[in-house]
DNA sequence: CTACACATT
DNA sequence: AAACAATGTGTAG
């Protein structure tokens, strides 16, 4: 606020710092960002995290300034050529388009602080944040007049609002409010996609054909029975596709809804002003690139600048960029995917000592591999991840012959990739699994599929569009399936972070856009689907309404993790930790929903008796819950395995396909695929050769 | 494959 | 004083 100077001539150096706590967001409508830029940059300056920042803007600057200069390059020719790259993509997305289903997001409100708020009535209508003066996970409304928002410091936050209140994350507390939550979900689409644990996507296309209802009239109806039954308010969007609905819910947030009609025209209205900010799966990054290179900033730009966007990016990447462009998004329903990594990484204050930093790898290996037990898994590709002192992340990592998970196993070989790095001044050191054996996929024909798959790719690939991804089974409702993780951490006090898993939604892609390509993915998603596995026997029985047709949506697991670390805190019972490092209770626990997901549904009746077995648990005994359904997934394993023949199952079993080149989505783009050049050749060949020079 | 970058919670 | 953690995905080489 007041900055006075008027005058004009002063410098404001704190002006050419972007920080993203200024970015539009629910409940920044009156906040000061003049005012929050400068104090974030006070705080900021001088400090190494301040000083990569600045690295990182620089270097994001010069690819703009390269990809310019190769925009500039391309001749009325080349143009000429793209356009009608462009237009035919456009013509060839936009046929895919399926306005026949009606997807609805629900995103609770502040979540974590009105969870808090609830438990301590004393906070309602002052600032508060959750999480603690290194990271906060959110803040409640009367915070964010003050700019004070999700990871943003809390030491900056206290700056921006001296009276705010810092309350620690309890993700117990979070997850049983959840779980309440997900109960009216499934009242309305027993196979929702819980994206986190306050956001979920419904399919309602069927409840409101069955209730003869609007969308609208169903989101008020949710809206109001998700308040009767935890005293949280939420926010909706009902539009003909996942990226949409999203999208919408975050338009009347806090506790509105915004209805979106599956009109071809009402979509492309509400999508070209739409800045492309806004799309799930667009960043800082990105929104900065497509600003500064074409000058776009709206969604209908996209298609106005569809040649130049065919000319230097993948086709993957122009792909996403051009369904933006027409409002496309996913519409489909599920597969589940499994984990495809695990890692744990600890931040420390920053030491080049090396026997001590080779004691903090074995005790973030320890970590990891008692995770990796909770789970049976084993793989043999590990990561080292490094960030020096200077907060420059670096990653080195090795793929073995043999699968690994037991903790020496992993000292041993992330040993030897620190070994080449000494010596360095470090902050943080974790370390990443990947390349399972474990679940491997199993269950029947994958390895044909996948074979199947890689020929397709160029085929049929063709995808349905939009795609997104999703995750996250579903259903079941209570239990927490899904699993989000959300951890928080600590550094030396308690810090918090958290953060679930994703939320599958739209697009994923992106990556770095360099120069040349960059993101990419769209669509997507399909991939196998495993249901080969889960939907044969298993679904066979319950199955509730059985179709979407395939499968409906499987579950997926999740990832969870903690680690718990040092000390610190609390912790919860075991695994589910507590605040500080996260949480999530449970691990193993989610890969039992797909299974029962799909089939029956395991499901908490009154929120304490199990579904299947009138077993009691209230919901607050998260791990007893997780080792019930587990023990229900080991049934029907059982069965499925008797049936497809897998044999050694365990938990979690399901895998996936996967596979790592990435079958889903094809689009990868040439890149990997050699083959793949059919569709495109004549792009690549200009994008990236001829124009690139 | 490896390394890196981006995104999301 | 103080700037997390976990996962997925794309891409270049
Ligand atoms: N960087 C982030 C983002 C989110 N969260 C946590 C806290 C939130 O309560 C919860 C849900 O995320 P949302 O993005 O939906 O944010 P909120 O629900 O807090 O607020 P909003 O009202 O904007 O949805 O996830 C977090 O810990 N760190
Ligand atoms: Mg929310």
């Amino acid at each position: 606020m007041e900055e006075s100077e008027s005058a004009s001539d002063k410098p404001r150096p704190w002006q050419s710092y972007h920080t993203v706590y200024t970015n539009a967001k629910a409940g920044m409508d009156g906040v000061d960002k003049e005012k929050v830029q400068r104090v974030v940059y006070e705080m900021s300056k001088g400090s190494k995290y301040f000083e990569n920042e600045e690295r990182k803007e620089a270097l994001i600057r010069q690819k703009i300034e390269h990809m310019r200069a190769r925009a500039a390059k391309l001749s009325a020719a080349d143009l000429s050529h793209y356009q009608k790259v462009a237009d035919k993509r456009i013509l060839e997305l936009d046929s895919t388009r399926d306005l026949s289903r009606i997807w609805l997001h629900v995103d609770m409100d502040a979540f974590y602080a009105a969870v808090e708020t609830l438990s301590n009535p004393s906070l309602k209508g002052k600032p508060m944040a959750v999480g603690s003066m290194s990271m906060i996970s959110t803040a409640n409304y009367e915070a964010r007049k003050f700019g004070v928002r999700a990871a943003m410091p809390g030491f900056i936050a206290r700056e921006l609002c001296p009276d705010l209140i810092f309350v620690p994350t309890d993700f117990k507390k979070y997850t049983y409010y959840s779980d309440l939550t997900r109960k009216v979900f499934w009242d309305y689409d027993p196979n929702f996609m819980a994206a986190s644990l306050d956001e979920a996507y419904l399919d309602i296309t069927k409840v409101c054909e069955e209730r003869s209802i609007t969308g609208a009239e169903i989101a008020e109806e949710l809206r109001s029975r998700v308040h009767e039954e935890t005293g949280l308010t939420c926010s909706v969007g009902v539009a003909p596709n996942r990226l949409l609905a999203k999208v919408c819910s975050d338009i009347n947030k806090p506790n509105g809804q915004f209805v979106l009609p599956n009109d071809r025209m009402a979509v492309m209205t509400f999508i070209s002003s739409l800045p492309i900010r806004k799309i799930g799966g667009i960043g800082k990054v990105t929104e900065n690139i497509l600003k500064g290179v074409f000058g776009i900033s709206t969604c209908e730009e996209m298609l106005q600048k569809g040649s130049f966007l065919c000319a230097l990016f993948s086709h993957s990447s122009s792909d996403f960029f051009l369904s933006v462009g027409l409002g496309l998004g996913g519409t489909d329903t599920p597969e589940a995917r499994f984990r495809k990594s695990i890692s744990s990484e600890r931040t420390f204050s920053a030491t080049e000592d090396a026997a001590l930093l080779y004691q903090k790898l074995a005790d973030i290996a320890e970590m990891l591999s008692a995770d990796m037990q909770k789970e049976g898994l084993s793989g043999r590709t590990l990561t080292l991840k490094l960030k020096t002192a200077s907060f420059e992340v670096r990653t080195r990592a090795v793929t073995l012959q043999k699968y690994i998970s037991s903790s020496d196993d992993i000292v041993k070989h992330a040993s030897n990739l620190l070994k080449a790095e000494l010596p360095i001044s470090l902050r943080l050191i974790g370390l990443r699994v990947s390349h399972f054996n474990e679940d491997k996929g199993g269950v029947s024909g994958d390895p044909t599929q996948k074979t199947l798959t890689t020929f397709f790719k160029s085929v049929d690939a063709s995808r349905r569009t939009g795609n997104d991804q999703r995750s996250l089974g579903s259903d079941l409702s209570d239990l927490h399936f899904i699993s989000e993780k959300e951890t928080a951490i600590s550094l030396d006090n308690n810090e918090t972070c958290h953060h679930e898993f994703g939320d599958p939604f739209e697009r994923k892609h992106l990556s770095d856009m360099d120069d040349k390509n960059c993101i990419s993915s769209i669509n997507a998603c399909e991939m196998e689907k495993i249901d080969e596995l889960s939907s044969n026997k298993t679904a066979a029985m319950v199955n509730t309404a059985d179709v979407k047709e395939r499968t409906t949506k499987s579950p997926k697991r999740d990832l969870s993790r903690v680690s718990e670390d040092d000390s610190s805190v609390q912790r919860e019972p075991e695994d589910s930790n507590p605040d500080r490092l996260n949480k999530e209770p449970s691990t193993s626990g989610n890969e039992e929903f797909f299974s029962l997901n799909q089939m029956e549904m395991l499901f908490w009746v009154d929120d304490y008796k199990c579904s299947l077995c009138g077993a009691e648990l209230p919901s607050s005994f998260v791990e007893e819950r997780q080792e019930h359904s587990d023990f229900h997934l080991a049934e029907r394993l059982q069965e499925e395995e008797s049936g497809t023949g897998l044999s050694s199952l365990i938990p979690r079993l399901r895998i996936v396909p996967e596979d790592c080149s990435g079958s889903q989505n094809r689009r990868k783009k040439h890149k990997s695929s050699p083959k793949q050049g059919m569709h495109l050749p004549i792009d690549s060949f200009f994008t990236k050769k001829s124009s690139g020079q």
